[in-house]
DNA sequence: GAAGACTGTCAGGCACACCTAACACACTAC
DNA sequence: GTAGTGTGTTAGGTGTGCCTGACAGTCTTC
């Protein structure tokens, strides 16, 4: 709950690495430039700039200080809980959510997020299934569908945040029904990796997620 | 309900010069450049840039074009929705929403304007009373109270967006019983402007607003 | 070991929105 | 008339975050 007194882009950076380390992704600065969608010269720039302020350590990988993860954390945490209302509250269909809470996550304030917790009933994960943090939910460990055994079942517990920035992807999942808490049942999977599920006896083609 | 392409900060002068108009400031640069708390010399050049866009003619005044009434319209709808929003739904003290909703003006996005029409009964004006362009509402006409008659007793409509800027002045105001709703008598006037109104029966030293 | 791919860094530049300092012009007051 | 005040403009400069292009270092792969 306390105020990120950062610029939005440091929170943003954070916000990356954090991501990054949640989805078992090493965070190299290649990878920070590929998911913001900025040259790796101005990532190694920040990076540098954000090492100088005590927000991250740049070695082989990057890593978030106590300081720089409690950053990231404040930043997830009002992205998700801002997905959570913009479904919940205002209705919007949660394909759409994510794009949204992006703009959110760095202009809410300590008020507002603190309006948002109240007004809600104790939300513990976004629309997609990922847990927020400080909600004090810890998610089940999980299988990405792509390690399943042909022919097991499983419940779609989250989406992925990668996913998530592909808006066309999302209508896909949604039409398709692959929604969170969908139960899947893998039923193919092709030579180069591509797998079929089953949602409600109906196949699906995909690649590979959470 | 159309969205605005201009930058944010093209949206901010625009809404400051359609503000100072509802005022009935005559928007001249030197006013623009105190209203948004820079330089005349920013405001020049900001100007210029918005001249060359179509959005104002400059002039001894300047002026919104009809498409630069339009961008400024959109802005001050988003902001007086959200306020009423953050105030209605979210529940925050009616005198913090102008402050928030600064943020929100600029971010909120078509789909979520409305969803914040469709998750509110109708509102009309924002909190301080100010009317929301769009929602067919026409303020009756009002007189400022620095222009009552010693005596006369008047119904509080609107606080002036000026004031809005001042969150110690709300606070102020808020705590004298001076909001939207309330009725004034204007009881005592000094030589130097400043009014005493009683509200509740309680005296109250104020400056002059509408 | 050489070729190719990937990585991090550096130099140099750009757009945006802001600033101060200095100027010329208008208006008012005395 | 002159002094003072307010106004708009110009010139030059700053910080932030981004870019491209070139480079050296590290892996893999053959």
């Amino acid at each position: 709950m306390t105020v990120p007194t950062y610029s939005i882009k440091f929170r943003e950076y954070a916000e990356a690495v954090w991501e990054l380390q949640e989805e078992g992704i090493p965070a190299i600065q290649a990878r920070i430039a590929r998911w913001l969608g900025v040259s790796r010269a101005s990532v190694s720039e920040m990076v540098r700039k954000m090492e100088a302020e005590g927000l991250v350590v740049v070695g082989d990988d990057v890593i978030l200080t106590p300081e720089g993860r409690h950053l990231a954390e404040v930043i997830v945490r009002r992205h998700r809980l801002a997905e959570r209302f913009l479904s919940e509250v205002l209705g919007l269909p949660w394909t759409k959510v994510h794009a949204e809470a992006e703009v959110w996550e760095t202009t809410i304030s300590d008020d507002v997020e603190a309006a948002m917790w109240a007004v809600m009933d104790d939300p513990k994960t976004c629309p997609h299934g990922n847990p927020i943090p400080g909600a004090g939910y810890k998610p089940p460990p999980m299988k990405p569908v792509a390690r399943m055994e042909l022919g097991e079942r499983l419940r779609l517990e989250r989406i992925s945040e990668e996913l998530e920035l592909d808006a066309e992807m999302m209508g896909y999942l949604d039409r398709s029904g692959l929604r969170p808490g969908a139960v899947v049942e893998l039923t193919q999977r092709d030579p180069h990796g591509a797998l079929t599920v089953t949602v409600d006896d109906v196949a699906v083609g995909v690649g590979a997620f959470a």
